[in-house]
DNA sequence: GATTGCCGCGTAAGCGCTTACTATCGGGCA
DNA sequence: TGCCCGATAGTAAGCGCTTACGCGGCAATC
């Protein structure tokens, strides 16, 4: 069944139901309403393919995203959702699981769609990537990597800021033996997270003592991690994590091995998604504003201002810290062995 | 940049493009060569609504959840995503929020993009939005919901036996007082949970005093249905969550009150999302195959069997019983007013 | 009563692809 | 030598829709 069916039906041509069906030019009430009737007895479902074909248009927007599971992510798109539905666009998802080729094959997609524009909420991009994207001419925004071009927008957080707070405060309550926990070390955004750290604390003296170790983004990976830490010896008072979905579950395993935060070791953040104000105990974070940035997203592929589009830019939120229960006063000098159950 | 000017460049027909492109036909290695060649350098993709409207073919799946912020809705995503992938599938991701008129849109919008089959895990169906689809062609699996047709499959948990096993498992435990936690109360598949803890419990002697309470999916509506049963002056020494989504929120809401779990009170969820493993305490709960779900979603809407589709079914799938930390024996008769502190 | 202008609608030309169907060219074979 | 067939590649007809263009008719205008 396709517009001819409905045309013959309401015995009018596929224009004039076009112009029904899309709301535009000037079509007399009563045909209108035949229209109207015979797409509704035929269960007529206008095909986008055709629609997108010879229109040209494309209220269509893509996001690819590197993991749904971690719900930083899931606020994003569903910031983006809820503005791209209000103004009248449809958002398509994709998922790489931080996997190069599934973003590559997305990407294609997307393109192969002629979405109007491309929300990449993403770490594992490589500088080819971008550089075939920005010979492109669909807008494309960036979350958190790359560099602004003329149809590339950025939007990024200030990490290195939120990591130095978080170390700062740590060593204000004493700390010196502090690990930090991450997954994907090679990925852009998130070594400028570990180079932070690094930093942040060697700068600091008297010096403090650290150790990184690396795992799978998630509750495992941060379960693991925290096994590795343990495993090498050294004896932290506190663990910095990348995102709050690996602390969570550093949390879980440091309650398993009966290490009682924040009283033997003080555990961070980083995003300060819901589970972090109600997980046990809850945890000292940096607020990220996920909202802000799934509609910075938006706004920066559609913004119609063509002089504003002209020069693309960047912008950089300011993350907040965010003290809650999982982070307290360093413990005094006790070696883990002592604190774990035989 | 379209298909004939890579022909030209390539001096070949469009077919010829084409034929490389898809790697049918026949096409002389060289010829293949240059076709490929001018198709790098022109930065060529193909437009897939083009292609899809004259193959007429569509290698994509669509899938319309609930709510994405729950995990349990995460998990049947990624389940699905993973096969679809390697079976060579798109897989479309929309959300409705509980909306039935996003909903509606969603559905609309799949069947506009002429998706090859369509997986519902959503909750708020009605019955004509059901026989529309079934008027429809296209294959249809829904969880939850609906009953098996020509081209409708259904997947369902028996939650009645799940709920069953709760409520028993807690009144062995001496626990006389049950307050059931839910949201979106008469939507389907919700109410027949609602249903079975009532039926259960009436069914039970001695009886057993129970209320419901309603709020919204997620955590803070859990928070939320905890406070509403604490202020109407009913103290239950268990909570039954519809899933464990909301029990988290009622987790957080029972520790804010200084009331111990399962101490004071115990608490069960549904779905033995990973959550419900790593949080404090860890939640007793019920199992449901997300992956397996996922899996059989898929796998329904593009079999190729023509005679195992020919009749549809339905799959019921057992929920096992999980206990964790956040069970255990009835506190004695112990008003909350003396529980809770000023 | 002829002219103007606007409303309402049909005609037909694509949008970028896939895919019969056809045409060409050698080579193998009788 | 003549013929047939397979390997290649081109031609062109759609797929279902939008839209520029144009035409008839009717009210308003002079």
């Amino acid at each position: 069944m396709n517009l001819e069916e409905v045309a013959r039906r309401a015995k009018v041509s596929t224009a004039t139901v076009s112009r029904v069906l899309n709301e535009v030019g000037q079509v007399k009430t009563s045909t209108r309403a035949r229209v109207l009737k015979a797409a509704q007895e035929l269960k007529y479902h206008p095909n986008l393919h055709a629609r997108n074909l010879a229109g040209g248009k494309n209220r269509t927007i893509g996001m690819i995203v590197s993991n749904m599971e971690n719900p930083f992510f899931v606020d994003i798109y569903k910031a983006a959702e809820r503005e791209a539905r209000a103004k009248g666009y449809e958002l398509l998802l994709a998922n790489t699981d931080y996997n190069p080729e599934y973003l590559v094959n997305h990407i294609r997609m997307m393109i192969g769609r002629r979405v109007s524009g491309l929300a990449l909420v993403i770490s594992e991009m490589d500088s080819s990537l971008i550089q075939e994207l920005s010979d492109g001419n669909i807008p494309v925004v960036f979350y958190d990597v790359g560099t602004p071009k003329h149809n590339i927008s950025n939007i990024a957080v200030n990490y290195a800021k939120g990591i130095e707070r978080i170390v700062n405060y740590l060593h204000a309550l004493g700390h010196r033996r502090m690990a930090f926990i991450s997954h994907h070390p090679n990925l852009g955004p998130l070594s400028v997270r570990e180079h932070a750290f690094r930093e942040t604390v060697v700068r600091i003296s008297p010096p403090i003592k650290w150790q990184i170790a690396v795992s799978a983004d998630g509750l495992e990976g941060g379960r693991e991690a925290t096994r590795e830490i343990f495993a090498s010896g050294f004896d932290p008072t506190a663990i910095i994590c990348v995102n709050d979905f690996m602390a969570l579950g550093v949390l879980h395993e440091l309650r398993q091995a009966g290490i009682s935060v924040p009283g033997d070791v003080s555990v961070t953040g980083f995003d300060n998604v819901q589970l972090a104000s109600v997980c046990s105990p809850s945890l000292t974070t940096v607020h990220v504003e996920r909202e802000r940035i799934g509609h910075l997203m938006f706004q920066s592929l559609t913004e119609a201002s063509p002089v504003a589009e002209a020069c693309r830019r960047k912008i950089v939120l300011d993350p907040e810290f965010v003290v809650r229960e999982s982070t307290g006063p360093a413990r005094k000098r006790i070696a883990f062995a002592e604190l774990r159950p035989a």
